[in-house]
DNA sequence: TTTTAGCACTCTATTCATACGAGTGCTAAA
DNA sequence: TTTAGCACTCGTATGAATAGAGTGCTAAAA
């Protein structure tokens, strides 16, 4: 906005740049909370600004030529665009502190604090509850974990319980069968030799350098490592997905942009199936700091008339997931992103246990 | 509707009474279809009475008055009430076999068989599917499972992993924080203790009966027997809930019941909610076969207008979990019915390989 | 030059009247 | 016992009329 200003800017003063800051933010706010059009005579009241509904009006023109503002229909109040939401997150908006009862109601998702998933899946209601939208949370990808530890426990026959203990709380499991059964002291073997090849190592790293790194070697060891890699590849524990929690579906029909079915459906399915919002929210367990998407902007197809605010947290000094509230364009953003950040923090603090 | 009838039947024939119960039929499965309240001249049409819709007309008539049918208003056609639909599920519903393409699908889901979790995930999001319905199921309680083995692992410091493996394919873990550190030997003790003891108790039996048994012994285990005690009870593994997968939900917005809002917000609480749904689920558990919901039957609050079938599951012999499908009253009942008892009798055929 | 008042215009939402059609209940005849 | 006939009810669709909100433009005021 400011460099279209300066291009048109001809004569206009920096007052005329504040005025129009003045009016879109004015706009965007009345429409946030009332989810009506807003028209010149509503901004004139809201503003400290004196001036007329007509100049509103003219000021209102060009926002909307500029693409920032719409209507409707030709007698109705103007509607912000995508791009107005846009301009309006990066330069507009002013943060807000949590009151409270909100800051109580997200430290009790973590007051019992049993498993690591049921642990976010309450902080995923919270999300939820507190913003009145859906909260999401995408858990720790096991992948990207770092290994601590592996056991090997002897069940009947030719079954190995596998245990992993990595350094994001999670303690992955599985049952595998061998092709021949292996002795207690066989396995201590076996567990003792991936002990000290793989500790620290995370798990997809584990997986990508295993075919190399256990079948070079032609030591005295090779037997164990034979068996070391059937077991790790059969407990197959690697490509776990990362899973994503969501609550507060149910939250979000109270809005009017969803009465229409037309419009939350394609909502409803995208919340389902999961995959393109995995997509999302693992790409930006990548990067710190807050991530919003505005409508289709993330490559989200049916996501017009929807916003997504997320952000990353840590296990300790490492990436760990991510958490984010979904809801229509129409959002508070100003409590929503108080929200994301507050809980990704409280996050990345509460994963310190598991260092 | 036979007591019903026996009582009113002064002059009527059994002819009559296959009349009703064709006309009921033909009105409720006429329904289903087309989701249309259907008129007099409709049943005439379908069935193969060759009786005027004037006729038709008293019977529906009678059928309404015995609460089995009613108007939307005056000038409309039939609509099966819930105790029309009861009747129909308990006396007049035929089963029907799924196609190949249905039970190829649902074969899928067991194609590839690692955590039990994911692969019941899978199953509800097939019985969704074919049933164009929300698919529901109640993953095994492990509370109710037998606990197979129990490994004590040593971790940094006073941490200890404790590891439950139990007959319903499950791994349970937690990482305790012991009051005292414990040497391997001890714990190994403490392992061993466990495992004589506890071996094939139900996890719950064992959660109730873990004060009383460990704390009589006054032998000269009585330190392993405290010590067991306190990782037991840290481990809090007894107190599952039975978790609750849940996938279709967009497949009811379909349904032209749920085009009203008011008519599918409750729903989406109820099914995000989950804590109603577990009740019942977890009751049904308990007994074998089929169960079916019509309305606010089960006590299921805002459960209006739509029903619930389930079916239990076994592990080998023993009770494993349930799962089900929630949609419309207006329901698919046969197909709706072959599935779940279709994918029952699969999930108990798969979970023996637990056993 | 900038702002504003005034006014014509556009479009939506609401209301009312009307007509139509589907389906019923009842009655009397078959 | 069944059916044809008919009056009646009620929901839906259609269209006209109206009110109201808000705009854009123009010309006057500051």
């Amino acid at each position: 906005m400011k460099e279209l200003l300066e291009e048109e800017m001809h004569s206009h003063s920096d007052d005329y740049e504040i005025r129009r800051r003045q009016v879109l933010l004015t706009v965007i706010e009345t429409f946030i909370e009332t989810a009506l059009p807003v028209g010149s005579r509503a901004v004139t009241q809201m503003t400290g600004l004196r001036l007329s509904p007509a100049t509103i009006r003219n000021v209102m023109a060009e926002l909307e030529q500029e693409g920032y503002l719409t209507h409707p229909h030709t007698s109705a109040g103007r509607i912000p665009t995508a791009k107005g939401y846009r301009f309006y997150v990066d330069e507009l908006v002013t943060s807000e502190r949590l009151t409270e009862l909100q800051e109580q109601q997200i430290e009790e998702a973590f007051r019992q604090s049993e498993m690591v998933e049921k642990a976010l899946g309450r902080v995923a209601r919270v999300l939820g509850e507190i913003t009145r939208q859906v909260g999401v949370v995408l858990c720790p990808q096991t992948g990207r974990s770092l290994l601590k530890r592996i056991e090997l426990i002897p069940m009947r026959g030719k079954e190995v319980l596998v245990v992993l203990v990595t350094d994001a709380g999670a303690v992955e499991n599985a049952i595998v069968l061998l092709e021949e059964e292996a002795g207690k002291g066989e396995l201590a073997r076996i567990a003792h030799f991936l002990n000290t090849e793989l500790i620290d190592q995370s798990l997809s790293e584990i997986h990508e350098n295993l075919y190399r790194r256990l079948l070079d070697e032609r030591s005295s060891f090779f037997y164990v490592c034979k068996r070391a890699r059937e077991i790790l590849e059969k407990s197959a524990l690697m490509a776990d997905e990362g899973e994503l929690l969501l609550d507060g579906t149910r939250n979000i029909l109270e809005h009017p942009e969803f009465q229409r079915f037309d419009q939350f459906k394609p909502v409803l399915s995208l919340l389902e199936e999961k995959k393109e919002l995995l997509r999302i929210l693992k790409r930006d367990a990548e990067s710190e700091g807050l991530h919003i998407y505005i409508g289709e902007e993330g490559g989200l197809e049916n996501f017009r008339g929807c916003t997504l605010i997320t952000s990353s947290y840590r296990i300790g000094n490492r990436r760990g997931g991510t958490l984010g509230v979904i809801g229509p364009t129409r959002l508070p953003y100003r409590r929503v992103i108080a929200a994301v950040n507050h809980v990704a923090s409280r996050i990345s603090k509460w994963m310190e246990m598991f260092e």
